[in-house]
DNA sequence: ACTGTGATTGCGCACACTACGCAATAGACT
DNA sequence: AGTCTATTGCGTAGTGTGCGCAATCACAGT
């Protein structure tokens, strides 16, 4: 037939493409239309399925489209990020944590929702709830729970810090100021009985100080590797009476420094390996 | 009298049988790391993989997850029926339009997108120029710029809408009130000459106003389809010397009749031939 | 002007994944 | 108990995929 460098197909609606420029607009249509396949964008652009299957690979080693069997998809937005790290890492744990967590929300309450993948957790568990108002900072979280037909979903504004998906600085502060909440549940790089819950940054921290100041109850999310970590130096200072939510990974001794501070504490179960119909 | 296996509890299918709790776990992990395979998933819970399969079908038939070559992914964001008609419909259009309103835009400026997907291809358009601030009212576009290195992205804060994944309400309205934009550009469900923006709801028009009303130039978005149309009755005055970029599916007498209100007009071309791509 | 080098494309083949149908099993209601 | 339904495992046919190979075009150096 046709030798390999022809490309030019039938009639005169076709497009004569630089092969890179190709690339992009099947990235274009995939994120557009939600969907492209093989068949329909080799049909479009007049080559083989196999280059077609080539961009797609190509584009897939970029992390900028997932692939699917006949074609390919919109990867969603964070597939590979610090974030997809910290979301693979103990994803078992902070699941628990979640749905733990999610068992001290009463229908009707006002929550606020910090950033960080195991407050992310407790939103994925509060999905079916209803008659939640559910405010929050996190990008992901509001993305989580905006389509849970109970649940009024809130933003709080601000500049958005691209690394965590959150939102941070006067505006996002202003807001807080006039508003409170039942419950604040918040997430933490590092978690100390006495010095509170540290944070990366100065500013998130004062959000989270304005949060406290705003909610009844203080809730505390963190998973076992976080109890007594110190990997940043904004502290966010928690006082006492408050509540921790963590896994079954911290000793006794920690433990009991945080009663000590009147902390009330949650272990969530470890289901891990207690899945059911293990046996092969 | 109970159904046999299938419609239990109220509402949420909830399935009791080790069945459904698989598809859950499945989906709990699909979601939280990002990507279940269906031999991993397959030797997790000790069955074939035919009925992994059969799992993945099923909850990608409920839109839960989408289905790639060896297994599964989380969809990225929800895309609702609504707004991915909409967003199929005329992608070519609005991508058109998106490339168009981008020249307007210079370094440096700081701009203010509202919602709807034509807007949302102009955020596409903006992902790889830089010192820009953006700041919007839509989910989806705050998530397109996020990881974009040369935008400062803010959100402006409100009560999130879930079919159209953009905010309102009076925390949007707050904020926008203590801020100022080089240039505003709106969506529209309908543009008329003399009337200005048609939108489905009150607070959605109000939304509008305040950010005309802060902003130093006036850009509206739309497709040729939207030109003339009215399918909603709330309306945002737009006076004279506004700006719209649309396509070229628009007839003369219409644009005369933009033209003597001193609008503004930019058409986009139908056929994309833009920036030189160096891609390897 | 010619030619060497690299990039891109089409094609064929072996393999993996998928869809569908059939039979066996377990649980639940009459 | 009896029966019905959902669920599961397995086999087969079909389709998509990855990879190597050869042909062609673009570009640059001598």
């Amino acid at each position: 037939m046709r030798g390999p460098r022809s490309g030019i197909a039938s009639g005169a609606m076709n497009t004569p493409v630089p092969a890179g420029r190709r690339r992009e607009a099947i990235y274009e249509q995939a994120t557009t239309v939600g969907l492209a396949s093989v068949e329909e964008l080799s049909a479009r652009f007049g080559v083989t399925p196999s280059t077609i299957r080539r961009d797609l690979a190509s584009l897939h080693r970029e992390g900028r489209l997932a692939r699917t069997y006949g074609g390919a998809i919109p990867v969603g937005v964070h597939p590979e990020t610090s974030l997809r790290e910290r979301l693979g890492r103990a994803h078992l744990e902070k699941s628990a944590i979640g749905r733990r967590a999610a068992l001290l929300v009463e229908d009707g309450e006002v929550l606020m929702l910090d950033g960080g993948s195991t407050v992310l957790a407790l939103a994925r568990a509060l999905r079916n709830r209803s008659l939640l108002t559910v405010v929050s900072t996190a990008l992901k979280t509001l993305e989580t729970l905006s389509n849970a037909p109970g649940i009024t979903v809130e933003c709080i504004g601000g500049r958005l810090r691209d690394v965590s998906g959150s939102m941070v600085g006067p505006i996002a502060e202003a807001a807080l100021e006039r508003m409170t909440f039942d419950r604040v549940f918040l997430g933490a790089d590092g978690v100390d009985p006495h010095l509170g819950i540290c944070e990366a940054g100065r500013d998130q921290a004062r959000l989270k100080e304005l949060m406290i100041r705003a909610s009844g109850e203080v809730v505390v999310l963190a998973d076992s590797s976080k109890i007594g970590a110190a990997p940043f130096h904004a502290w966010t200072q928690l006082g006492t009476g408050w509540t921790l939510v963590t896994d079954d990974g911290v000793d006794e001794a920690q433990l009991k420094a945080f009663r000590e501070q009147d902390v009330t504490i949650h272990i969530a179960p470890s289901e891990a390996e207690a899945e059911p119909g293990s046996e092969s």
